[in-house]
DNA sequence: TGTAATAAAATACAAATGTATTAAAAAGGA
DNA sequence: TCCTTTTTAATACATTTGTATTTTATTACA
């Protein structure tokens, strides 16, 4: 007598927010209408109005999504070679991949970008921003702890504000490079990440 | 028979741009229609349109001139003192001018960001956005230059790194700040930015 | 197969928005 | 004071946008 429910609603749902994204990232957060997103994603408008009452809520369940899947990516399990220099390298690789240097990640850039400026006058989207914010903080933390592990034992407020560092480095790096996507400019952000790392095994 | 033109229309201008400014800070550049500038700067439609044909005339002025300012600021002339931990104390002092550290900082902050993320996928913003951006690292390789005289001769390419380390540091700190503006927050951002100073100093 | 429930699509509609047009007001010289 | 020009205000209008409403289509189960 009921049990209908032929399509997937969650994957309905993330398909539709996907469809956010795509604006969000090639024309700005503010071009994703109903009616645009409805196009990006080949449904109707009555479709999405089905999945998402109203546009904010589907403009949150998009940030949700995206800052969820940037965490589970964050802190999805790793292994690292044991010490030294492998290490160093290998923590330096894991970084740079939080960069923008292909077509993908600076799509996934640009949609943060677009998210986070938005969040900055939204207090709805402000606590996904906070929440992303810290995880991206913590896998800095995690960086810099393996990295001053080999050495002697630090402070660790010290290290926090070093990954702090490291944190904001990150960030500003990825505005440059949105900025300027040139090849020249991907050359140095890799340069600075690693000298940044190689620093951090040498001890300051 | 002619030559009215009885106020500043430059003034005016000016007048509206701000107008769009406080806007963009309190509730997102997208929210500047043309009517919400108009009540921000207690105008009429007709007036605002007097000065700009159309909208896109009016955000590409206001970004304009929000980074001439900002230009200005940076290349205004400075005096230094003339060695030791004094001068390096002091450029610490001028980076931390350019964060925001206090509500007037602050709003110029959020002004930037929501300028810098339409400039994304605004070809003709991102111009302006260009032009800030090489603003800042040029004031950050002056500082580094500032900083790194006093110790033996390096490599001209190596400081030009670290000016680009440092304007990335100084951009992803902002962000950080307009994220959480917290005292403790910006006791860290103080932190960071005089370690930097002073390792620079220390050469590394 | 038929029926109740659900989903999708189409339509409707008020509010907002950019801009053009028109009317009113103000101002400086003759 | 009057007249021409400019500035400001008011109005009009076509689009866009969010959302509500209504219709149509689909689906699962009896």
């Amino acid at each position: 007598m009921e049990m209908p429910k032929v399509v997937d609603e969650e994957k309905r749902r993330e398909r539709i927010a996907e469809a956010v994204w795509n604006i969000a990232a090639e024309q700005g957060l503010d071009h994703a209408t109903i009616r645009a997103v409805a196009a990006e994603c080949d449904l109707s408008v009555g479709s999405i109005q089905h999945s998402f009452r109203t546009q904010e809520e589907l403009k949150c369940f998009a940030m949700e999504l995206v800052v969820q899947r940037v965490i589970t990516r964050l802190n999805a399990p790793r292994e690292l070679p044991n010490h030294g220099s492998d290490k160093a390298a290998a923590i330096a690789e894991l970084l740079m991949e939080t960069m923008p240097l292909d077509a993908e990640r600076e799509k996934e850039a640009r949609i943060w970008a677009s998210f986070s400026t938005a969040a900055l006058t939204d207090e709805k989207l402000g606590a996904y921003s906070r929440q992303m914010n810290d995880a991206l903080e913590w896998f800095c933390l995690e960086c810099m702890r393996e990295l001053s592990a080999s050495r002697d034992s630090e402070e660790d407020s010290d290290i926090r504000l070093e990954a702090m560092h490291l944190h904001c480095l990150l960030d500003g790096l990825t505005i440059a490079l949105l900025i300027d996507p040139s090849s020249k400019h991907r050359q140095e952000t890799e340069r600075i990440v690693r000298n940044f790392v190689e620093q951090c095994t040498r001890g300051v």
